[in-house]
DNA sequence: CTTTGATTTGACCAAACGGTCAAACTGACG
DNA sequence: CGTCAGTTTGACCGTTTGGTCAAATCAAAG
């Protein structure tokens, strides 16, 4: 494919095709799971013509994953330090579970990755995501000292929202097995507003 | 393989390195990505004579999911409805936890397993999972009837028991990562303890 | 209409995969 | 030692998979 040129519609069109077609697969199937030909159906193409947009299966999933990292951390980056604490953590908690909501297959895409020891994103956990969380981190540990929130862990407080957020897209069939005809998001927002409320409040 | 006898000396040797080895790879790799190869290898076995004891990959993964199934719901199970309220649950977050740290393969298995919808267990998740929940939820309201406990979503509770405990197993490569040095399970335990003390304390 | 670059495809390939099988080997027991 | 059920293996098979390629088709600009 001609590279180095503004791209045309075709290719536009094309493109996106192809990464919401693999953020269904991939998201549903793994990364081994997935083939380069069910995507290829699946954005209404021919195997060697989605080829033609993506030189491999696997520069598919860095481009998704890539897209993914790159608006998956905005939530925490929003975190005001000058903001009411308690106010600022919990909108955090609530962006977030709305990204679980809302965009359940990138959360799920991410999962995979993790779960099976992110091999392609060590590096950007280590640097990017590290660095991001030790800043907040420290204003956390801020309104600690200032007493404005209890007294907790600032690292484990974030996988907590982390690991609760996300939890409601990547075992959405669990929860809706387990919860039969009730949808987990009419009651997700009050719980987690309230254990969090009692979590930080002084 | 001889069925309907008492297993032989080598045969309980050999299903057991099997079932290890496995564990290991699908729990590291999910199903589509681990190979029959792999696992043999890992069991000291050529793929052959893995395959005279397991007629199958789809057989070890079974025979896998049943034995996790079958011991994964004991510390619910154990939640007393007798006991102290708080006490109980406090306690059953701590033997959930517990089994992360001590158990991860069998984590991830599982979270493979319901990441990507669950296509193999997904009878039990709305049989006897269901079932034992819907059991211990009206425990937890009799408590908040009592006003023993505060008033919180009981099943949203549970799930956010399950999520809190096995993220530290499921998300091991990111919690490192983004902690450093730092173990994990240093101050998990303590930071679930008033989490939850916090939530239930009426 | 013609040209030229962009796009699409059928046919194909090599490697990897799950699984089979007959034949060889091993070990426990009479 | 001989026997025979239990165990192991190399060679093999059909299918699936990621990826290639030359040739055909299309679309936009002159």
């Amino acid at each position: 494919m001609p590279s180095n040129r503004e791209p045309t519609r075709i290719q536009k069109k094309n493109r996106a095709a192809i990464l919401e077609a693999a953020l269904d697969v991939f998201s549903a199937q793994g990364y081994r799971g997935a083939t380069v030909d069910e995507i290829a159906t699946a954005a209404g193409l021919s195997k060697p013509n989605l080829l033609y947009y993506f030189p491999s299966k696997d520069a598919m999933h860095q481009a998704l994953l890539a897209r993914l990292l790159d608006t998956w951390l905005d939530p925490l980056r929003d975190m005001n330090p000058d903001g009411q604490p308690i106010d600022e953590i919990l909108a955090y908690v609530q962006r977030k579970l709305q990204m679980s909501r809302d965009y359940p297959r990138e959360s799920r895409l991410f999962a995979n990755e993790i779960v099976q020891g992110a091999p392609r994103i060590h590096a950007v956990l280590s640097g990017e995501l590290k660095k991001l969380v030790d800043e907040k981190t420290r204003v956390i540990d801020g309104w600690i000292a200032q007493r404005r929130i209890a007294a907790i862990h600032p690292h484990h407080l974030i996988f907590s929202i982390w690991s609760l957020t996300q939890h409601y897209a990547d075992f959405d069939v669990q929860i809706r097995a387990v919860l039969g005809s009730e949808d987990p998001y009419d009651a997700a927002p009050s719980f987690l507003d309230t254990l969090y409320r009692r979590l930080l409040t002084p």
